[in-house]
RNA sequence: GCCCGAGUGGCGGAAUUGGUAGACGCGCUGGAUUCAAAAUCCAGUUCUCGCAAGGGAGUGCGGGUUCGAUUCCCGCCUCGGGUACCA
């Protein structure tokens, strides 16, 4: 402020300065551990969490912090409320962009992972988080990871038996094999066939390990994977879309390979019924319940005509048996060498071939009805007919036994292939007493179907299931969708797996003394042709270990992020991933915060991590996320600008989204994604180009340095505007899209200059306002101002012609109902997690406060005390004028007084028939005849009512009153 | 296709158990201040008819339950997310 300026005198309040009180606090805070958390307490613990990011070589974006600021407020309120609370933050550094990156450029993804991380850091620290800092974790730590490779080493040494349901070492396993065999083992299992204890002792060393094998939690098996020859790797299932990887959009095959998989399929019950113990949305309960995919069924045997063959097929409507009318194998599937005759061979080679040439895409891009018929006949064993044996794509290899018994009455895949074949259709179900009612809803009466005709369509299925099971040919059967995970990764920058193989190449797991196995360092981390890891050219690492080779495969980055959340509670831990003390004293996370991408993949196998080290004893609650909310995405617009497919005169050319629209262009040309930057009222609908932008995007795409650019105004080529009329300036409209936000699209916003421009307090209650915290929205810097404004508002309360000055008088009524009709509502919603509507509370107290000239210390030390959660840095600096000592992060919150609340009278609106027509005030304690009589006696009611008769008066106290007249 | 979720002013959104629809903010309009602008302050702002007083309509569309519906029920439409030949 400059005396010697004339206007200075008219600046009334202190100039609020968010950038350096922020700065000020945030030093303050680091330097005092303000935020450092203790397992030691007598308070009761809350744990809030992040999901940790991934630190991309991008850097933050304005989308990012949205869940972090939510967790922030939750935790900064928890602790006011006298909980000890640990808010950790740490990252997800394994991954394969720090290895793409670094096949780009040469550097090596510790370096640049640590870069990275340095930056976030940086960008985490200036958004004024409450995280403990101490208790950061790496997954890329040797430190941390030597206790991901313990965690896998032990699902090794563990196997599931469903008798006891739960995990138990091996060791008890083969113990039970030495004495009985497996007959009497139930268990998760591949293992088909049983033996006794004297064919167990006699097997060799190998054949006991194989079938040891088919137990283990986490065990190696040659299975079919998504291999990406572009991406050098295996893929998990939710990381290929439509047949192509979801990273970098390369094909992916199915490929023979030995692979590490985790046998999460043996937690599929549990996974499916912890759902119901965890406060989650029901959409993401949905999205898990359709992964695990549970249904109930039968699996049964068909013998087939002249043949030892047995045909095991599983289906959820044994029911249906009599009309089942043909089989269907995958493929893929062993039996079909076997069961193709001669006539028939030749058709059904040339089916196969077909078959390797559709890639998955193809599949999924048209469904075509296909198949081959292999000559070979089943027998129904209910009806005792033959029935002929096809093969077709539509019959999947992975899911349940890769046979189907083929129903086409009821059945809408099996009715048009049989349509298109001509195979015989019997309908065996009477579904005209449930109009309406799909297949899958499993309803109507038995026909055509000997025994069970007339039965109800559930009667029939438990009939025919214990049939099935007298007649020995199967058994009732509960399947799931949920596949094993495999595990296996072939590139560099993962966790080592804690394995060896002897000479004879059994697989061992390295004893914690020998963990971490720290991953090698190298320079050369491209991947090897054909599956090979670049840990397998490091010849010396891999025979490090004498007399044994190390596995050169590594885990996949889901392995670090499924139990990180535990590291935090004891994260220097070196002789366990945590002290059962640290464990047993956090328990489980109370609230969990992060994106719906996740919904699947990191919650799924975090739930079957933390499944199995409860079985083992170590962690003590079945569940590890209490709560979870899935913040809603900020994205971003992106701006293309319109370019004519072909050239004119050999240039490129650019038209107005105006004129392609008046002109119905679209099919001409194409839209090219332009930088932010450069577009002039970015976000707008008018959002358009300027002879300035033009030269902008030139610059920055040299090859356009001669394009034409066209709009209605004229034509710019070569620095030149020709214009139309007398126009002096281009109005290329541009067009605009919302998506996600991502460097490629060139709509990045950063936080970084909002914060300078407005300060992290206004960007953090900003980001809170835009709307509920769960939904999308994208970024508009439109109304930052109105909380810019709200904060130096609330500011002034506390100046009065630049002086600090608060006073010690009592507050009034007003004051106080003022200030507590807002810690209520701040209350409330902060408890069901609606922050936007906190901000507006906020507003509301100041704005009143503000009309009244409030500056009492009553009213504004609860209001800053209750607005420090949202923003800490501005309630810091108040706090310390106002009280000198202490900080309000750990102020008591305040308590809201209903009785202040209490009003004397009340307003109720009259309505007449439902609408509202007159207001009167009541006192609040009168009775409801008392306020049905003086209602009806109200001046001006006559007209409203206008001599029709009252047949019935409600009041609802302090709500409203309704006259219904007719 | 199936399974979730959502549709409210010019815009973001509020209305927590069926009880005054549109809080709060942006934007816009008018005014004050200013040589002028920015900033600030005051007033107005769902649409529509009307100079006004006042009236009518109104929460995606169509129906229903109710004294009363953004809220509950039935049938559609649109958008977003998930999933996909799952036997």
């Amino acid at each position: 402020m400059c005396p010697l300026c004339p206007q200075w005198f008219k600046i009334k309040n202190m100039d609020y300065t968010p950038r350096d009180i922020e700065q000020k606090w945030q030093k303050h805070w680091e330097e005092n551990d303000t935020y450092k958390v203790s397992n030691q307490s007598d308070k009761p613990k809350y744990y809030v969490l992040d999901m940790f990011p991934y630190p991309s070589g991008a850097g933050l974006h304005v989308g990012h912090p949205l869940g972090y600021i939510a967790s922030d407020i939750f935790a900064r309120y928890k602790r006011q409320q006298g909980f000890n609370v640990l808010h950790p933050m740490g990252y997800d550094a394994f991954g394969l962009p720090a290895e793409e990156y670094a096949l780009q450029t040469g550097i090596h993804p510790a370096v640049s992972t640590n870069d990275n991380i340095k930056r976030y850091n940086e960008q985490l620290r200036s958004l004024g988080f409450s995280f403990d800092w101490s208790r950061q974790v790496r997954t890329c730590d040797p430190k941390y990871y030597k206790w991901t490779q313990w965690i896998f080493a032990e699902l090794f040494h563990h196997y599931y038996d469903y008798a006891a349901n739960k995990a138990l070492p091996i060791t008890d396993l083969i113990q039970s094999f030495e004495k009985e065999g497996n007959t009497n083992i139930k268990a998760a299992t591949t293992q088909e066939e049983t033996f006794d204890a004297a064919a167990w002792s006699v097997m060799s060393k190998s054949e006991k390990e194989e079938v040891l094998m088919r137990y283990r939690l986490a065990y190696r098996e040659v299975g079919y994977v998504n291999w990406c020859e572009a991406l050098g790797t295996v893929l998990a299932n939710d990381q290929v879309k439509d047949g192509i990887s979801e990273r970098g959009g390369h094909p992916v095959v199915q490929k023979a390979m030995p692979q590490w998989n985790l046998r999460t399929t043996a937690y599929a019950e549990r996974l499916l019924s912890g759902l119901e113990t965890i406060d989650w949305s029901s959409a993401l309960k949905t999205i898990q319940r359709n992964w695990i995919g549970r249904s109930e069924g039968a699996q049964m045997f068909f013998d087939v005509a002249d043949s030892d063959a047995k045909i095991e097929i599983y289906t959820t409507r044994p029911d249906t048996i009599f009309g089942a009318t043909y089989m269907v194998l995958a493929p893929e599937h062993d039996l079909v060498e076997k069961l193709t005759t001669e006539g028939q061979r030749a058709a059904i080679d040339k089916y196969l071939e077909y078959v390797k040439s559709r890639s998955e895409r193809d599949r999924m891009a048209d469904k075509q009805v296909t198949g081959e018929f292999t000559g070979a006949y089943a027998i129904n064993p209910f009806t005792n007919t033959k029935i002929p044996i096809w093969i077709a794509e539509y019959v999947l290899i992975s899911y349940g036994t890769g046979a189907i018994m083929a129903v086409p009455s009821d059945d809408e895949r099996d009715k048009t292939f049989a349509e298109k074949f001509g195979l015989e259709i019997i309908d065996v179900v009477d579904k005209t007493d449930y109009p309406g009612a799909t297949l899958s809803d499993k309803l109507g009466k038995m026909i055509n179907s000997d025994f069970i005709n007339g039965m109800e369509v559930p009667e029939a299925i438990s009939e025919i299931n214990k049939r099935v099971e007298q007649m020995g040919i199967g058994t009732a059967k509960v399947n799931y969708k949920l596949r094993d995970a495999g595990f296996s990764r072939q590139r560099y920058w993962g966790e080592p797996f804690p394995i060896v193989y002897d000479k004879d190449g059994f697989a061992e797991m390295l004893p914690l003394e020998e963990l971490p196995l720290e991953l090698p360092d190298t320079e050369d981390f491209k991947p090897g042709k054909g599956g090979k890891s670049p840990l397998s050219r490091l010849e010396n690492w891999v025979n490090s270990k004498p007399s044994y080779t190390r596995e050169t495969d590594t885990m996949p980055a889901v392995a670090g992020s499924s139990w990180y959340f535990l590291r935090y509670m004891d994260p220097h831990n070196d002789e366990a991933f945590a002290s059962q003390e640290a464990v047993n004293y956090w328990q489980d996370v109370d609230l969990y915060v992060g994106g719906s991408e996740h919904a699947v993949a990191h919650l799924m196998y975090a739930r079957f991590w933390h499944k199995f080290l409860y079985d083992k004893g170590l962690v003590p609650t079945q569940e590890p996320f209490k709560k979870l909310i899935n913040q809603g995405m900020i994205q971003g617009v992106i701006e293309f600008i319109y370019m004519k497919k072909e050239k004119t005169n050999g240039q490129a050319h650019f038209l107005c989204a105006g004129l392609v629209k008046r002109d119905d262009l679209f099919n001409e040309v194409a839209k090219i994604p332009i930088h932010i930057d450069y577009v002039q009222d970015y976000g707008s609908e008018k959002s358009y180009l300027n002879i300035k932008s033009i030269k902008q995007f030139i610059a920055w795409r040299p090859e356009y340095e001669n394009a034409i650019f066209e709009c209605s105004k004229g034509i710019y080529q070569n620095g030149i505007f020709t214009p139309n009329k007398d126009a002096t300036e281009t109005n290329l409209v541009t067009h605009s899209e919302v998506g996600k936000m991502s460097k490629s699209k060139y709509n990045v916003v950063n936080p970084d200059l909002v914060i300078d421009q407005y300060g992290t307090d206004c960007f953090r209650m900003y980001e809170m306002f835009l709307g509920p915290i769960e939904t999308s929205k994208p970024w508009d810097v439109q109304g930052i101002s109105g909380v810019s404004k709200f904060l130096r508002n609330f500011w002034n309360l506390f100046y009065q012609n630049e002086n600090f000055t608060i006073t010690d008088a009592e507050p009034t009524k007003d004051e106080l109902k003022i200030l507590h009709t807002c810690l209520k509502k701040v209350t409330e919603d902060i408890e069901r997690f609606s922050f936007n509507t906190c901000v507006s509370a906020f507003m509301v107290a100041t704005n009143e406060l503000k009309k009244l000239k409030c500056n009492k210390r009553a009213i504004l030390k609860p209001l800053t005390i209750a607005l420090a959660p949202f923003a800490p840095h501005i309630s810091e600096e108040l706090w310390s004028k106002m009280e000198g000592e202490g900080s309000v992060v750990m102020a008591q919150f305040p308590q809201f007084d209903e009785s202040y609340l209490v009003e004397d009278s009340v307003i109720y609106p009259i309505c007449i028939n439902g609408k509202k027509r007159m207001e009167a005030s009541f006192s609040a304690t009168a009775s409801k005849d008392d306020i049905e009589k003086i209602a009806l006696e109200l001046d001006g009611l006559e007209k409203w009512i206008g001599g029709k008769t009252v047949r019935k008066v409600i009041v609802v106290p302090k709500r409203m009153v309704n006259i219904v007249v007719a």
